[in-house]
This record gives structure tokens, C-alpha cells and sequence, in this order.
DNA sequence: CCACAATGGAACTCTCACGCTCCACAATTG
DNA sequence: CAATTGTGGAGCGTGAGAGTTCCATTGTGG
């Protein structure tokens, strides 16, 4: 019955991507969450987890890629090369705003960033902003990698306020956007 | 011998004080770290830890409201009420940066916020937030309350660069207050 | 429809951080 | 310079979470 061993079947990776969605959401909001915590989250049993993920640091792991690829995925649906600097920059706070989870797990946990691999070397985002830079439309007082992060940590802080219901989430990303274009100066 | 058995002498204020700033040091930059670790940090044996902090709950409250505290100092000492708002803004800036590990262990961590009683009901930063929209030198078309988290948020994430050696420490506040003020927009 | 993949509850061991105690030694303070 | 306070190493019990196994039950999918 078995025609191909290596494929997964629908079953698994349904079970799969629900674990992952899911450990990416209760980690984000608590890291120290216990694996029978991250099961309950993902409507599964402790067991099946573990069938899964043997051990707590290959589920980080694999949590960690995931929400890479799924940055990376709404990043590239933002389509970093289409219309202006501007209108490209704003497309990406809507693309990070709405990776959500991800964002905030990734973000969240320093150590999680800095062991990950799949961390890719091409960046569109760092790339976009030198572009900007270049066409005098970005700040050149301040490096790329400035402007890089602190688009990260305003999407990041308004993607946590929306958590916590002290912004609502389609205003997050115009929010940041203001913020991050013009500052907090009244015009 | 002992004339007040109330008051800490030198030597114990000096260890206490000795275990709480290494605390946020270190759990700034791995939250999870272990007592031991900890102690280490501080030149100060597991036992004696122990003697000052009999849990790690105990420990971690003590920390928080030292950090509160420490924050506070600083911010009192920015002198909030002094000139314009603007200035008063980039001294605060200063301040915060100038908590380091205070900050970056307080904001560092949802938790730790979220359950301190030390948190003041009388914030002068957003007082000073509030002033200046009035004035009309702060943005209104955002609440008081996003503009502070875009400080924290900014501030944070230049602190963070700096202890990993991404910015120089001495261009933290400026690069920060620069990005708060203007945003990234090239002028 | 039915074989087999997939699941999850129960129960076990193992590890490691924590909390605690004791006692010899060092530092302080009057 | 003593009397007392403060320190820290060694070592032990405890408990929570991690990782594992077994097996009865469920439910997918050919």
C-alpha cells in the first residue's frame, strides 16, 4: 500500500503544520512554554509531538525555519521590485505586519535568529532600503542596516500592541508606516 | 554590637546591590540563564545568593523593581519639565539609553512588566508625549500612548545593536533620536 | 469497506535546576 | 585587633519537564 515512503501523507502534514503554526504562537508570547503547553495549543497529544519532533531543540529548529520561510514567503508576495521606493517600503511593513506570529517569534527570541541557517544571505528588504538610500529618497545619515532595524522594531511593537489589544490590527501597519517615514514630529 | 538590626550594612548593601545589576545583565541577554550563572556574574558564590534571594521569584521581582527604579532615577534626572519639548525629548532618549541592561532586561522580557506593582501610575515621558501634541509639536494623527512604545521600541533596539557591538554605544542616542525625530525619510 | 497509518493516554525513567543545610574561612567594623 | 558578620564550597532532597515505550483507539485513503 505504501507507494512512496518518503512522501509525506496529507494527514502528517496537516499534523505538522498545525504544530509548527502553533509553537510559533505560543512561543512568540511565552518561550519558557512547556511542550504539553504547545501540544494543547496545537490539538494534539504530547505523544504525537514527540513523534514529530524528538526533542524540544529540534522543534525550535524547525519552528525557527518555518517562520523564516513564511517572513520570507509574504515578503516576496510583496514584491519589493514592483512601483517606488516608498510604495515598495510600504508594502513590505503590510507583508511583515502579516507574517504576525512568525514576526514575533522570530523577533522575540534572540537566540533564535542567531543560530537559525536559514537565515538568507540575499535580503530584498536590506536591498530595497540601500536602493532607497541611493536614490536619495532613505536617510544616508544612518546605515541600511539602521533603517533595517528599525523597520523591524516598530513592525514588531506594533504587531505586539495589536496582540494585546491596545491597537487594532489593520491600523497597525499604517501606523508604523507614518512613524517610520516621517517620525514622531507633528508636520 | 549591632546597633540597628533593621539597617543593611555597607557590605550587605554592596552585595545586594552587586547581585541585582549583574541579574539584569545577564537575564537581559538569556532570560533563562540559571542561579548559578547569575551568581557568577556578580563575583558572589550560589550560597550567598540564596541568603539574599531565597527563590528565584523573589529574585527576579527584586530585579524588575531595581530596574524600575534605576530607569526612573534616570529619567527623573533628564529633568523632563526643563526647556522645549523637543529638547526634554532627546534628553530623555539619553536616559534610557544610559539604563542599558536596566532597560533592555525590563523590556526584554513581557512578563516581567506585566506582573510589577513598581511600574508608576505617573509617567512624566508620556506627560511630555502629551505636552508636545498639544503644542503641536508632537504627531497627533497617532495616540500619545503609540508614540512612547515607538521610543521604547527604538531605544530598545539601539541598545540591543550596541551590546552587540553593531553601533558604537557613544552613537546610540543620537542615531535613535534622529530616526524618532524624522524618521527614515531622506531630507 | 477495511488495512494500515496515525493518534493519544498512561506510566516510566532521567536529567537538571532549585531550594536548603552545614561548616570552615574571610572580611568588616567598632 | 578581636568580635561578629558575611561568604562560599560541598553535598543532599525535591520536583518539574523532557524523552521514551506500549497499546488501545481512531480515522485516512486506496
Amino acid at each position: 500500500m505504501v507507494i512512496n515512503p518518503l512522501a509525506e501523507t496529507r494527514a502528517r502534514a496537516r499534523t505538522r503544520s498545525a504544530i509548527l503554526r502553533s509553537a510559533a504562537s505560543v512561543l512568540a508570547r511565552n518561550r519558557t512554554a512547556t511542550l504539553p503547553e504547545i501540544a494543547d495549543a496545537a490539538g494534539v497529544g504530547r505523544t504525537t509531538l514527540h513523534r514529530y519532533f524528538p526533542d524540544r531543540e529540534s522543534l525550535l529548529r524547525a519552528t525557527t525555519d518555518n517562520s523564516v520561510q513564511a517572513l520570507q514567503q509574504s515578503l516576496v508576495d510583496a514584491d519589493v521590485h514592483q512601483g517606488s521606493t516608498a510604495d515598495a517600503m510600504r508594502r513590505v511593513v503590510g507583508a511583515m505586519v502579516a507574517a504576525g506570529d512568525h514576526l514575533l517569534f522570530l523577533f522575540g527570541d534572540p537566540a533564535a535568529l542567531a543560530t537559525t541557517t536559514s537565515w538568507p544571505t540575499e535580503d530584498p528588504v536590506y536591498e530595497l532600503i540601500e536602493r532607497g538610500q541611493a536614490e536619495g529618497v532613505f536617510d544616508t545619515e544612518v546605515s541600511a542596516r539602521w533603517i533595517q532595524h528599525s523597520l523591524w522594531a516598530l513592525v514588531y511593537r506594533g504587531c505586539e500592541d495589536a496582540d494585546r489589544g491596545e491597537l487594532p490590527l489593520h491600523g497597525v501597519a499604517a501606523t508604523v508606516i507614518r512613524t517610520l517615514e516621517t517620525g514622531i514630529r507633528a508636520r
